[in-house]
Formats: structure tokens, sequence, C-alpha cells
RNA sequence: GGACAGGUACCCAAGUGGCCAACGGGGUCUGACUGUAAAUCAGAUGGCGUACGCCUUCGGGGGUUCGAAUCCCUCCCUGUCCA
């Protein structure tokens, strides 16, 4: 249950307990649990914060159950409302499958590919009569959806509270009974559609209510607010191992806890292991964030890429010494320091350009450059900030 | 259908005729320092020009004015309440 997140210890004894019981009634009945996360294919461009849910997934195929990765391929032509800043952007149904392959694929950089079943939920929800609907719609109480902290304390500001939004959780709840899932995984924003949702429809439908495993949320690279594209503080998962490993350095320690439970493979007595060695004065913060990120890099990666990272990393920032490998740069002759700058792809815009160089931000082989005007003085390194470098030849 | 409140840069959010390229916070970037791209402190953060400056931006489109994010018209969108 590490990194799980359920904001009341009642509710997370609960399911903990259920949890066990589901285990070994399945036992009993020889067969794995069904284990399933859905995911909304409305970005292609994901961030490891998106891939904690799978992480669990992941864990679960790796014991031996069954996992399903479904694909709300019908829900997100809606959007979900427990996402206050979402765009709606009107999908077709073609976008939407286009992004689906987009989606999985990366997802397939942290589950296994052979043993995912991969399902989409416009199968059954495309199905769905108003008749349906109202069986569904009479489990609940306009007072239950109420009760959901979203909608209470909007309906307390005196904030809209749609009708359809109900459906949203209703509809994941049929998924959740269409799949006969045993246990649905799910972020803390989850929590009711999961847990209240799901499990009510399933025992209304004669089912057994699946377990929900609520995973925490990851913080960004600021350490403080939920990770997310738009405030730009996320770790893409499609960048490069050193970028990775660099991005997760610059987490604050703060953080370390949450990035260690919620994306390491580490067990729950190893990172407690290392937490102590830290307060104890034996194990260095910046030591263990190197761990952290080593670890998070081949997670995504693997562990030779992620080793070069760290040395990369160590020879880079620690040492103060050049990377291994950097793109070229052809001079042109006439060529001015601040036509290098944008031309090699190291600055948005000359203003950029300029502002760096008043800043003391420009370097070629260890020399601040401080005319933004005058000719380029010749082939070297050329660093900008940190962390950025292209050879010049 | 009626009454009212809104739409501001990456995000949040001030600004209600000139001092606004637009306060503040967050994010991001740079520098110092360091233990790392941590923490802390300082600075920067639309584009173009060396600079005085010029150009584009405050939901869209028109208009008033020497001058508008700010006033008027219109359209689009969002929210609250009443019906």
């Amino acid at each position: 249950m590490q990194g799980t997140e359920y904001g009341d210890p009642q509710l997370k004894a609960a399911m903990e307990k259920e949890l066990r019981e589901r285990l070994v009634l399945a036992q009993k009945e020889g067969r794995p649990l069904r284990v399933y996360a859905g995911f909304d294919p409305r970005t292609t461009d994901l961030h490891i914060g998106h891939t904690i849910p799978m992480r669990k997934l992941r864990q679960f195929q790796d014991l031996g159950h069954d996992v399903v990765f479904l694909i709300g391929t019908y829900t997100s032509l809606i959007g979900d409302p427990s996402d206050q800043d979402i765009l709606r952007p009107q999908l077709t149904p073609e976008q939407v499958e286009e992004n689906a392959q987009t989606y999985a694929e990366q997802a397939f950089r942290v589950l296994d590919k052979d043993k995912t079943e991969v399902r989409r939920n416009a199968e059954w929800l495309a199905k769905v009569t108003f008749a349906d609907l109202i069986t569904f719609g009479s489990q609940f109480t306009i007072q239950q959806f109420l009760t959901r902290e979203n909608f209470r304390k909007r309906w307390d500001d005196g904030d809209a509270v749609y009708l359809h939004e109900t459906f949203y959780s209703i509809m994941q709840a049929y998924d959740a009974y269409m799949l006969k899932a045993d246990v649905q995984v799910g972020g803390t924003d989850q929590l009711f559609n999961i847990v209240t949702a799901a499990r009510k429809l399933m025992s209304g439908l004669g089912a057994q209510p699946n377990v929900g495993v609520i995973m925490g949320i990851l913080p960004g690279t600021d350490g403080e607010v939920k990770m997310s594209k738009s405030l730009g503080n996320h770790i893409p998962l499609n960048t490069d191992a050193d970028d990775m490993f660099g991005k997760v350095m610059s987490v604050p320690d703060k953080a370390m806890g949450l990035y260690m439970r919620l994306v390491t493979r580490w067990t729950a007595d190893e990172i407690e292991a290392k937490e102590a060695a830290v307060a104890s004065g034996e194990l260095h913060p910046r030591d263990l964030k190197m761990q952290i990120a080593e670890e998070i890099t081949a997670v995504y990666y693997n562990e030779k890429l992620a080793a070069a990272a760290k040395e990369n990393f160590i020879k880079v920032f620690q040492q103060g010494d050049v990377p291994d490998e950097m793109d070229v740069y052809q001079l042109a002759s006439g060529e001015t320091v601040l036509d290098v700058l944008v031309a090699a792809e190291l600055v948005k815009s000359k203003s950029e350009g300029r502002r760096l160089i008043e800043q003391n931000g420009v370097r070629l082989d260890g020399e601040t450059l401080e005319d933004p005007n005058a000719e380029f003085p010749g082939p070297g390194v050329l660093q900008v900030g940190k962390r950025r470098f292209v050879c010049v030849e």
C-alpha cells in the first residue's frame, strides 16, 4: 500500500483489510486479481506524475495479477470534471484513438506490454441506454454526491455542480463493473469515483465491489504543487536520460520522500532505511537524491543510461566540467555572439540572449562573453547557464 | 427570458482613460553562495534595435479620444441568482 493516500485512516484500514481478504478469496478460487486503472487520453505528452497509477499497476503485474489498462475513449469525449483545469477540446473519436495509441506507447515504458490487457470503455459505454442510466442512477442519492468533497466545496461556495458530472462517476463505476475488477487504482482525485461510485454500483448490480488503491499526488519540480505541464514544473516522459536525471535533482529535498514512495521501485523498508541514514547523518541528502534520480531514470530508461546520466551530472555540476556529448554548431564567418546563440538554438530570441549575456550567463571555454554584438571569438565550448552546452566549430 | 458578476501574459491574480509591456504571488531563467539544477540571497522574465526608441499584447470585431486593458457598441464564452 506504499504511496497510497486515502486522507482517512479508517478508509485506508478498511481497504487494506478488504484487499487482503480479496487476495485470499482469489487464491482459493485459483485466480489472480483483476486490477485496473483508467486513463483519459486527452493529452499525449505524459509526465512522470501520470505514471504513478501505472507504476502501481506494474507492481500488481509483477506479483502475477491480471492488469487492465483501460483507455477512457468514451469518457474522454466528455472530460473528467475532477480536473478543474481541463480544457475541453472537442475530440473526435479518431483523435481520441490516435491519442490513445501514443498514450499506450508511453505507458508501456512502465507496464509490461505482453501482460497488459488494453481495453477501451467505448466498448460498453456506447451501448448504455437511458433505461440503463435509470437503473444506475437509482443506486445513488443526490446526498451521496454532495458529500463528495469536490462537489461539497463548490456547493458551499455557490459554484456550479453539473448534473453530467455525476454521469462521469457512474460511467467509471460501470467500467469497473464491466471489467469485473477486484481492484481499481487511481489518484486521490479519483477517490469518490473509485470508492463511493464504483463500489456502490457494483454491489447494486450484484457484483463484488472493487477495492480502491488510491495513490498520492506527485508534486512537481518545485516540490509544492501537483506536477502539471501547464504549471511548468513537470518532468516529461519524452525527454532524455540526462535531462530526467537533472530534473529530479532539481526537486527540493523536502519532496524526496514522496518521490521515493511514488516513483521508485524501492520497498517501504528500503526507503525507511535510507531516510534513517539521512537523519543520522550517515547519508548525505544530496547523495540520496542522486540515488533517487538514478533510480527514476532507470525506471523510464534503463540502468545503463541512468548510470551514464549520473556520471555526466557529477562531471558537469560537481566538477564543473563539460559533458562528453553535446551538439555541434558550425560557425559561419561574421557571426556575432548573439547570432550564434540564436542559430544554435541556445536561446529563443535575441532579447533572451542579451539578457543572459547581461547576467553573465554565457561562457566560451569558461570565459564570460560580455558583448552580444561582438564577432564570435572562435571555436570552443559555448555554455549558456549551467546546463546548456554546444560545441562550436 | 430577466438581473448580476466575469474573460488580463506559462498559471493565479491586481489594474477601471495617460506615470501600463502592465503591481503581486507561483513557475521558469541567470548570478552569488553551496551539498545538486537542494536551501538561502539578489536579479531577470513579449519581440526588434548598442542606446534615446519602435512594434505587438489585456476574449473577438468595430467606435469615442491627442491618448484605452481601462469609456461606448456589437459578437463570442464562463459563472451566480430569478423564471
